[in-house]
DNA sequence: TATATATGCATAAGAAAATTATGTATATAT
DNA sequence: ATATATACATAATTTTCTTATGCATATATA
């Protein structure tokens, strides 16, 4: 994770689960090529925070990986879990609520009901 | 701060900075108040995070303090200097910049040009 | 009158999630 | 030959939060 913002804090989690929902299997790199794209840049996975977190779901049983070798170098495949998909819906809906409360805060006319 | 979620981390400093460049002057019990209140109970900040992040936020030269004396008891109004002013237009520019890349990340029809 | 709740501040210990810096290794382009 | 891209990993440190605790006054309630 690397922006000039502090609020990706705590994104990274909902971003590898929604990206392995989207597509069925993923590589570490892989993710972190996606994000750059999807983001123009805005957004730079770093390998510190990635692999520590894709560990992390893993022994969670959020993901279950899958070790493959191409050209010569390794690659491990991560995919959802029943868990992981269950939890992918929880951290959007998460979300969701977060930017809703953020507008509510910042911006008057976005309040809650 | 404490809520079901952790997407919060990194937006305090945010929400204070915005509430501070909407009423001149607040203090702290008055500011968790506010936010209770904005979001309907959904967000709750804790002292444990807001003193700490006043006292950093003046120590900054962002806010000023102003010590009161109200119903016998103490009151710390904090307010916006003009790096604080500054600052604020800055933090609003980077939630709207994330909300913007995380809704391209999540939704698809969200995506960045 | 005792006691809980609300108001108001503060800090310390610990956890979580990043950043930054390293390390290893192969493939490809200059 | 050398830099860049691909691909993984971990360790030290920092930031930001949670949880727990402490002090003190005012007010509502049993």
């Amino acid at each position: 994770m690397m922006s000039n913002s502090k609020l990706y804090k705590g994104s990274l989690t909902t971003i590898i689960l929604k990206l392995l929902n989207e597509k069925d299997k993923m590589y570490g790199y892989e993710i972190t090529q996606k994000v750059k794209e999807l983001t123009k840049g805005e957004l730079q996975i770093t390998e510190g925070a990635l692999y520590p977190a894709l560990h992390k779901l893993e022994a969670e049983g959020l993901l279950d990986v899958e070790v493959a070798k191409v050209d010569n170098r390794l690659r491990k495949y991560y995919m959802l879990t029943e868990d992981g998909a269950k939890e992918t819906v929880s951290k959007l809906t998460e979300l969701e609520s977060y930017i809703k409360t953020m507008q509510a805060l910042v911006s008057p006319k976005f309040s809650l009901e």
